[in-house]
DNA sequence: CCTTGACCTTCCAGCCACTGGAAGGATTAG
DNA sequence: CTAATCCTTCCAGTGGCTGGAAGGTCAAGG
């Protein structure tokens, strides 16, 4: 299989696939005569697997880490648990701090007339933080 | 002042302040006999605003825009809430997105036993995507 | 056989918004 | 005089790709 093959099946695309391999995250692919990449089931699934911890939000080191596990026959499944709870904690942060950005530009736009004229809060509170901005 | 000084009181680092000049995003500061960056009050205002503006989610390009519209004493108060209301609907979809992540995750965690075996729900949804992950 | 188009390869540059650090000059306090 | 703390410029690196150039390979159609 060909990386663009891979690249449909897995959800990553060939450039991704290739960066991957460059900077060790999949095992450098086999080689056909004439230089192309080969794919196996067994690394598509891995791609795969690369994908969907990627979509879940992990970096990179986090998936590297994942993927570890997973070839690991003789892992400790709270090993996994904790990446997971500690990754769902930093989106909660995440979350937060972007409600509370949200929050603010609610208030802000609310107190906005947002007409012809000059008069602006928003710009009043970003120049002043009166609108706790 | 120094740019310690604004950096201090604008809430910038004197990295950014140096930065932000750089690319044109603030006007290149007057220079004392020693060459050391001399700011006004009035350019720790603006800076103040970026910072401001940075902290509620709008990136460098919006600030430039929403900067200009500070200075602008002909502007009209509905580009600013353009702008403000477009960058809330930004954060919704970002904030949606990590909902998302963090439900899947809360999920694959919920079903993993978390101990010292090997079989790990997690690491099996990673690999099959069968908790919808 | 030739061309066209879709693959594939490598390598280099760029994105965003800084941050860190090196190398060197200026200022201040003791 | 020295040490500490400023300031300057410039270059490199971050994460996770993405785009593009320059060139090799392959399958189908005329």
């Amino acid at each position: 299989m060909n990386i663009s093959e891979a690249a449909r099946r897995s959800g990553l695309s060939s450039k991704t696939i290739r960066y991957y391999e460059e900077i060790g995250l999949v095992a450098p692919a086999a080689r056909a005569d004439n230089g192309y990449r080969q794919y196996s089931k067994a690394q598509v699934e891995e791609m795969q697997f690369l994908a969907r911890a990627r979509n879940v939000g992990f970096d990179l080191e986090e998936c590297r880490q994942l993927l570890g596990l997973h070839r690991d026959h003789h892992r400790q499944s709270r090993h996994a648990r904790q990446l997971v709870l500690e990754k769902s904690a930093d989106l909660q942060r995440r979350i937060d701090e972007l409600e509370a950005m949200k929050t603010t530009l609610q208030a802000m736009a609310g107190r906005c007339r947002g007409d012809e004229g000059p008069e602006c809060a928003i710009l009043d509170d970003l120049a002043t933080g009166g609108g706790k901005a």
